[in-house]
DNA sequence: TTTGGATAATTAGCTTGCTAAGTATATCCA
DNA sequence: TGGATATACTTAGCAAGCTAATTATCCAAA
């Protein structure tokens, strides 16, 4: 199925004129996928983002450290919380030490939403990469954060490239 | 760089979790850098995105045809080819053989439009690609064809994955 | 101390993805 | 032949990305 009339050729010759168009239907199909696994958990595409990465980078970040994280702009973000906050899944919590900054935390509900979705999502991952090898993924991983930092660079957003 | 604190773990186990988060980070940073590539040609994401992927599969394909190498679905498609069509930069002709398809082609400014195009996508796809060797980029296009195919599966969009 | 330039977050309004429902043509079967 | 079902495309309206402009706070230098 791989080995097909043109696998005499570099896959990446055939594919690299359309390799970002590729990596935009993957992404597109990955999260179609993520919100038929969690249809029933009253959650749209962009609050499971959210709830997702705020897990990941920690309770307590600010707004800024999450948009950055997620790579989207603040105001998207902003949407996206003030929904949040009002189904009573997180609080944005005014930092003691510099006025201009919200911290954001979960509550009780937003915790168990979060264990919920990540089983979930931990699903349509482990069908994704179905039959792709540790090593394969290993490999796929580094060139993702290299064509991330060399985007981000061009883009002038040295921040948080090194680490 | 690459080499840091934890360069002792695999990558794809500390980074799994959130692959598909990056994947969407670097699709999302990389439009936005041909965006402004492209800028002086007065083309927004999706017209380019359309033009240069009719490009690439052949004028004269249908609308369907054009939507499913997008991955799009086809009210996506069809509000910007209304646009690009007002533009005069592509025709639908009605096929003789089937009233309900509209066959698309590039009008002459379409396709001189198109050619520019591809100059400066080009251009920010070797800054993307930037210090990544042919082999990787290869193994990452494989890794790449295999989640597109697993996801397709998954959501039941069998058409056109094996070849 | 106050003024001026940064930074965090918000608001307003556009673009482009989506689903659901509608129209026109094609095909299949009684 | 005629009616049911299927397919290609369109229309309408929602979701979530973006930029530009505003507001509030912080900090640094006159």
């Amino acid at each position: 199925m791989t080995t097909s009339i043109n696998s005499a050729l570099p896959l990446h010759q055939t594919l690299k004129p359309s390799m970002g168009g590729c990596m935009g239907r993957v992404h597109r199909l990955w999260r179609s996928a993520i919100n038929q696994a969690v249809g029933e958990l009253g959650m749209t595409e962009a609050r499971w983002a959210v709830l997702t990465h705020l897990d990941q980078i920690g309770e307590g970040s600010t707004q800024q450290a999450l948009a950055n994280e997620l790579a989207i702009e603040m105001p998207s973000l902003t949407r996206t919380l003030n929904q949040l906050e009002q189904q009573r899944l997180i609080e944005r919590r005014r930092s003691t030490t510099d006025g201009r900054v919200h911290c954001l935390w979960f509550t009780v509900a937003g915790r168990e939403q979060v264990r919920l979705l990540e089983n979930h999502i931990a699903q349509v991952r482990s069908e994704v990469f179905k039959d792709i090898s540790a090593e394969q993924l290993d490999a796929f991983a580094e060139v993702l954060l290299s064509m991330e930092r060399n985007v981000r660079s061009l883009l002038g957003h040295p921040e948080e490239m090194s680490e």
